[in-house]
RNA sequence: GGGCGAAUGGCGGAACUGGUAGACGCGCACGACUCAAAAUCGUGUUUCGCAAGAAGUGAGAGUUCGAUUCUCUCUUCGCCCA
């Protein structure tokens, strides 16, 4: 038998579909469309195990959708703006964009190489300025229908990339990318204003039963939608204050309260701007982040006013009024009142000063002297010490009571808070889509008009300056508009704001006047299936879904809020880790297994320790090359194996041996290529009987089932079982056209996964009709005999060989005669049969 | 600390709305071919037991004729948010 040759066949392939565009689509109005999209690619230079798994499971359901007679849209491009390119260009005297551009080439091949069904001829990539005056386009759309506007506000600064940082963006205090501590400063910034949208993204998620549940609760817990209220409190003291407005969502606990807190931004704090002791406090503060978690796990330090507040449900009792560094200006009014015995940052706050605690929630289990002691009591229980409120249950009866009483007394409001802040889109970077907007002398802002668009990035910058590179380039900084001089922005924007609308692009690829076409969009989107990382279940995802609602807003022709309607987040990409006897990391490469042990390749005295088996990571050193891989194996291979081990939506453990199996497997695939092509060469008169036809009926079914539910690698099992019976069972007399029939279908249910080594063992059966995904027989699917489970006492004790839809009497008639059976039920009586039909029987005594 | 999810052989994982636990693959063992090895093919492989049989899906309870599947309590792990 011949070996299967997967370079040539391979390459053959790629050939054959990128010259005949065999997967460049346009508009059918007549055809159901299907869009699969996979998130886009940031262009690093190489592939992944993380892209090829990811693109594998995406070109499996794109394939079958083609087959099964969809207009299937599988589109690829590069989210190509970003950090990474500005720095690799500082370090080696490049500029990003040829960096970018000889990434995106590389990358670009090693994904054909993959065998994927793209069309490429929708390639887009998000730096190019036939990209990015689009987005300026929108961004001027936006601004005036007034959903970007600018602010001062304080941002994460990442001192090291001297950049602003989103929140998300801060993980544990520090710069996600620099792992600089990041400080809080005040900068002025564009922000879109996704806020505005919060209730209807919350709303939007009800209707997105394709989402995995996970996803959309994590996203529901980002919009962090609370009830709570605004409270008025009376305000004692020698300045011209006569009240402040707090926001809070636990006004149940008011009887507790021991203290006022103000964000250092407060209006109020005017009347303090020429206090040195401010002035020092206020720059204390500013070395906390603005996250939740840095406040939370921040020093609370505050600065007392002379001002008094007045407990609106308890006037005789007065507290002192602090500015407090865990009060933020964005959050309710930048006042909240203090109530230290529930919750933890006020208690930490009057720990520090000496406050009073005043316990007035207890817990169920307590009696009504319990007293809050170590940390702040949050959780359920019942109000105590709180006069007309006591007896309540906390905190949610408790809750709707309070308002009833403030707004009967006109003290209070209910309010609806939400956590999801506004979208700051301001970056002090190079590489990035410059924001079209301009200043003149005094400061005002224009944007830029948009038969100006697009505000190209200059090229042949020195990239090696303090702070943003685009605010020392005087010559592009300059710029007239109708006569006047002004200056640019020079901010880009967030990258995420490329990638928030790039779906829409696809559909209209080469459209020149606008971001995309009406008709277009209106054929292919919503996307039906996106894929991708689970990381980006909310900030890409949340985005992209206001990006779309900031679109169609006062928009008549075209209302489509949500992008996705499909989404599935696969798993990661694992690999055992190896450490020497140093305790260095050492990579898969450097290893050689000698008897089942594993030793340093270049020192084979050296054992290797082996340990869990972790996320592929360079820091890691248990990263795969794809290209190694895929020369050494076949993309076939690798693709069969990356879907094998595990259910795609879970992580995947990346092996040697697994790889090499799948390898394998394509070879015995082959050889029983060969051996059908001799069995159909004999042409029999006659079929011996239609086995064949029923396991090939039974497999497509399961096979199609298997790809509707993404339950990829159960498809490679039925594989399995199809090569073990196909090669076991060929040799019983089977007519050509059974045998071409059947195999035939199997190629085709195996080609998404396979695509190469299908195509190329059904050009050899020289079909003449156009391929479609088979259908099941249901006659042939269903056997005659049945195996039924006999239990005796629930207990199963045999299995036995039945009749199709033979009657619990029947059944009971040879359980008697045999033997086994007949010995555990002996003279005993029967008390009780429960027969589910055609399955079990169970016997009670 | 809160939310969500998971736990099945030596390993990755199957098991439809409660009905044969361990599909399929890896690994391992034995056999065939070979002077030998590799490759390939075949057979076996949850545990205990010679067998008949018994136990068994993280632990403990419950519902049920019957529970990996449903309910409760607990343990461990993962992810997200803090």
């Amino acid at each position: 038998m011949d070996r299967y040759n997967f370079k040539s066949v391979e390459e053959k392939w790629q050939k054959f579909w990128e010259k005949n565009k065999t997967f460049s689509t346009r508009i059918e109005k007549n055809k159901k469309k299907f869009y699969c999209l996979e998130m886009f690619p940031y262009p690093s230079g190489k592939i992944h195990m993380g892209h090829v798994r990811n693109y594998t499971i995406g070109d499996v359901l794109a394939r079958y959708k083609l087959l099964q007679g969809f207009n299937v849209l599988h589109p690829m491009g590069w989210d190509s703006f970003g950090m990474p390119a500005e720095n690799a260009a500082k370090q080696n005297n490049l500029d990003p964009k040829s960096w970018t551009e000889s990434n995106i080439s590389k990358m670009k091949s090693q994904l054909k190489q993959l065998g994927l069904s793209i069309d490429w001829d929708r390639e887009i990539s998000t730096c190019s300025d036939e990209y990015y005056k689009h987005q300026q386009a929108f961004f001027l759309e936006l601004y005036e229908k007034k959903l970007v506007y600018r602010k001062e506000n304080y941002v994460n600064w990442d001192p090291v990339d001297e950049t602003v940082l989103a929140n998300e963006q801060v993980i544990d205090g520090k710069g996600w990318r620099s792992g600089a501590v990041v400080e809080r400063k005040k900068l002025s910034q564009w922000f879109f204003n996704i806020s505005k949208f919060s209730q209807d993204l919350l709303d939007g998620l009800e209707d997105l039963n394709l989402w995995p549940n996970k996803v959309k609760t994590m996203q529901k817990n980002w919009i962090g939608k609370s009830f709570g209220s605004e409270i008025d409190f009376k305000i004692e003291g020698d300045l011209p204050v006569n009240n402040i407005k707090c926001f809070t969502t636990r006004p149940d606990t008011l009887f507790g309260m021991s203290f006022l807190a103000l964000s250092t931004d407060h209006e109020i704090s005017k009347y303090y701007k020429e206090n040195n002791d401010f002035i020092k406090f206020k720059e204390e503060c500013s070395k906390t982040g603005t996250t939740e978690e840095a406040i939370a796990v921040g020093e609370k330090i505050g600065f007392k006013t002379n001002m008094i507040a007045i407990n609106p449900l308890n006037p005789d009792q007065k507290v002192p009024v602090y500015f407090a560094n865990f009060v933020l200006m964005d959050y309710g009014f930048g006042a909240v009142f203090g109530c230290p015995a529930h919750d933890q940052r006020d208690f930490d706050f009057a720990k520090k000063y000496n406050l009073e605690i005043k316990t007035v929630v207890k817990p169920y289990n307590e009696n009504d002297d319990f007293k809050v002691k170590d940390e702040a009591y949050t959780g359920q229980g019942k109000i105590i010490n709180s006069a007309f409120l006591n007896g309540y249950d906390a905190p949610d009866n408790s809750i709707i009571e309070t308002i009833k009483i403030l707004e009967e007394k006109n003290l209070g409001k209910k309010q609806i808070n939400y956590r999801l802040k506004d979208w700051g889109v301001s970056r002090q970077r190079y590489w990035g889509c410059p924001i079209p907007m301009a200043y003149d002398e005094k400061g005002n802002v224009y944007p830029i008009p948009k038969s100006m668009l697009p505000v190209k990035l200059p090229e042949n910058i020195n990239l090696k300056v303090k702070g943003n590179p685009l605010d020392s380039q005087k010559t592009w900084k300059e710029i007239t508009i109708d006569g006047k001089k002004m200056i640019r922005e020079t901010d880009t924007l967030d990258t995420f704001v490329c990638s928030s609308w790039y779906f829409l692009r696809f559909c209209s690829p080469n459209q020149k006047d606008y971001g995309f076409k009406k008709d277009e969009i209106d054929y292919w989107m919503p996307v039906d299936q996106y894929i991708g990382g689970v990381e980006h279940a909310i900030l890409h995802l949340l985005y992209s879904r206001f990006f779309m609602r900031a679109i169609t807003y006062k928009n008549k022709n075209f209302n489509l809020k949500e992008p996705f309607n499909g989404l599935f987040t696969q798993g990661m990409v694992c690999h055992e880790t190896y450490k020497d006897p140093e305790n260095n990391w050492v990579s898969p490469e450097e290893i050689e297994t000698i008897e089942g042990k594993k030793y340093l390749k270049k020192d084979k005295s050296q054992l290797i320790t082996v340990g869990a088996s972790e996320s592929m990571s360079k820091s890691k050193k248990n990263t795969i090359d794809p290209e190694n891989i895929i020369s050494n194996y076949g993309a076939d291979a690798a693709r069969l194996f990356i879907l094998s081990d595990s259910p795609p939506e879970k992580d995947v453990q990346w092996s040697e041996e697994g790889i090499i199996s799948s390898f394998k497997f394509v070879q015995k695939l082959w050889n029983l290529n060969s051996k059908f092509l001799n069995e159909i060469k004999k042409d029999h008169q006659k079929d011996d009987n239609d086995e064949i036809s029923k396991f090939t009926n039974k497999l497509i079914k399961k096979v199609t089932e298997n790809l509707d539910n993404f339950s990829y690698n159960k498809i490679i099992a039925n594989l399995h079982e199809m090569y073990t019976f196909m090669f076991k069972t060929l040799e019983n007399n089977y007519t050509k056209n059974t045998l071409i029939e059947n195999y035939q279908n199997v190629l085709i249910i195996m080609s998404p996964v396979m695509p190469h080594f299908a195509n190329e063992c059904l050009e050899v059966l020289n079909i003449k009709e156009k391929i479609i995904w088979p259908s099941y027989n249901k006659n042939l699917i269903q056997e005659d005999e049945v195996n039924i489970v006999v239990q005796i006492n629930g207990k199963k004790r045999e299995i036995i060989r039945s009749q199709r839809g033979v009657t619990e009497e029947g059944l009971i008639k040879s359980i008697m005669t045999n033997d086994k059976l007949s010995k555990h039920l002996n003279s005993k009586s029967i008390k009780k049969k429960i027969y589910i039909k055609d399955k079990l029987i169970n016997i009670i005594l």
